[in-house]
DNA sequence: GCCTTTACATACATTCGTGAATGTATAAAA
DNA sequence: TTTTATACATTCACGAATGTATGTAAAGGC
């Protein structure tokens, strides 16, 4: 067929990847065949195979997409007077994007329940360097909140941390998967204020969370 | 070939269902064949085919097994004096089920990454009646704790159930990937002793998690 | 002792998916 | 202007997986 100029090329590669997504999320990445991801991009299996080596590929091409968001939205203030606030902002942030971009949300539901990680994706299961960093991230907030006297004495930052990563984790799978009772998707922001207030020194309410925060020795019943 | 008795007839069944599991977690749900199980369990497709009508009803067989330990494992005393060591022992309960299990751990780790959840699975994806049944015991164990005075005050037991229901599975997961830096599955029962503490009315330590529990009104630095 | 059912094995037909080979028309380089 | 590399479409050869149909030998009831 008609040779296509560099910019139209680049839009077929693009509308590869959209269908891909589309089919993926339909009948898991296994049962997609690239016959299908090419009928839904209006183009031939030769097409597929011209932009990507296999499926494996193309997987991974969507893949980064769906990332890029999160390293440039999901940031965690480090001048704050506050950072437990900057800590709950950034996990906001988080279902904020995953609310406004369906391309992001439906790559992340893909990875959660529509992939199995043998063979080149085994090494997937384990948390991936962006996981890491963010667990890292964390980690550097909580310090900083306990620097700040902020946070609740006698727990470890790291322990903090650890604990928000799989709350974190736990709280994008189910809100994802958009039940049990809907809770964990309409009610994300409060779940996410009642797990920071829980660190809070001296928090007697899971109470305001704006900048604007309780005082670190009000104590009631 | 020879027609087996009854009890051979159902050690062969088991059989199946263990070599599946076998292949289940080495190729994924979606790349296995019925030939592999039906050859790793020392038998032809044909025998396969008379236990179980699909690949499908064999997974739920596989799976229906793994959960059985729990419902009798994990539970909840209700008439404990302090309902938050008792979520705590429920807690650790789930990870010594997996640690002394390996076909739990197995069949755990083929639910949460080598199988995709579609069609005929898609229901899946959202909490089973198991994970809702937990959900509701947790509840209404922080509501015994709250009435014993041994939470922390300003949070709803409900929201606390459902940050820790989170913990739990985003726990469960990390440990069966059995990375990152392996704190997850090293320290498990750790985590779960700080998540719980953070729930701790009055708590400066993380501190000791024994029956003989730290008094309710302790507070240092 | 016969008959039926059980518990498989074997064989077959069909479909599906892949990767590669080949064709082709044009954009871009020379 | 000629050439060449690009961006696909089309076709083919092959294996692999599935479900079913059929074979079979012994268990177990009567």
């Amino acid at each position: 067929m008609v040779r296509k100029t560099k910019e139209e090329a680049d839009l077929t590669r693009r509308q590869i990847i959209d269908a891909a997504r589309r089919v993926f999320l339909e009948c898991g990445v296994s049962h997609t065949t690239l016959e299908k991801i090419a009928a839904t991009a209006g183009v031939t299996r030769g097409a597929v195979y011209w932009h990507f080596r296999n499926k494996t590929e193309l997987f991974f091409a969507m893949r980064e997409q769906a990332i890029l968001p999160f390293v440039d939205r999901v940031v965690f203030k480090e001048d704050d007077s506050d950072p437990l606030y900057g800590i709950e902002t950034a996990l906001r942030e988080i279902f904020h994007i995953l609310g406004d971009q369906p391309e992001v949300r439906e790559t992340f539901e893909i990875i959660s329940f529509k992939c199995e990680y043998v063979n080149e994706l085994g090494d997937m299961m384990q948390c991936t360097g962006g996981q890491l960093d963010f667990l890292g991230k964390l980690t550097e907030a909580y310090r900083r909140a306990e620097a700040r006297g902020v946070l609740r004495p006698g727990i470890a930052p790291d322990d903090l941390a650890h604990d928000t990563f799989l709350f974190v984790g736990g709280l994008i799978k189910h809100w994802l998967a958009g039940r049990p009772d809907e809770r964990f998707r309409a009610d994300a922001a409060a779940l996410i204020r009642t797990h920071v207030a829980l660190r809070r020194a001296g928090v007697d309410q899971a109470g305001p969370v704006s900048p604007a925060r309780s005082s670190h020795l009000s104590k009631a019943a």
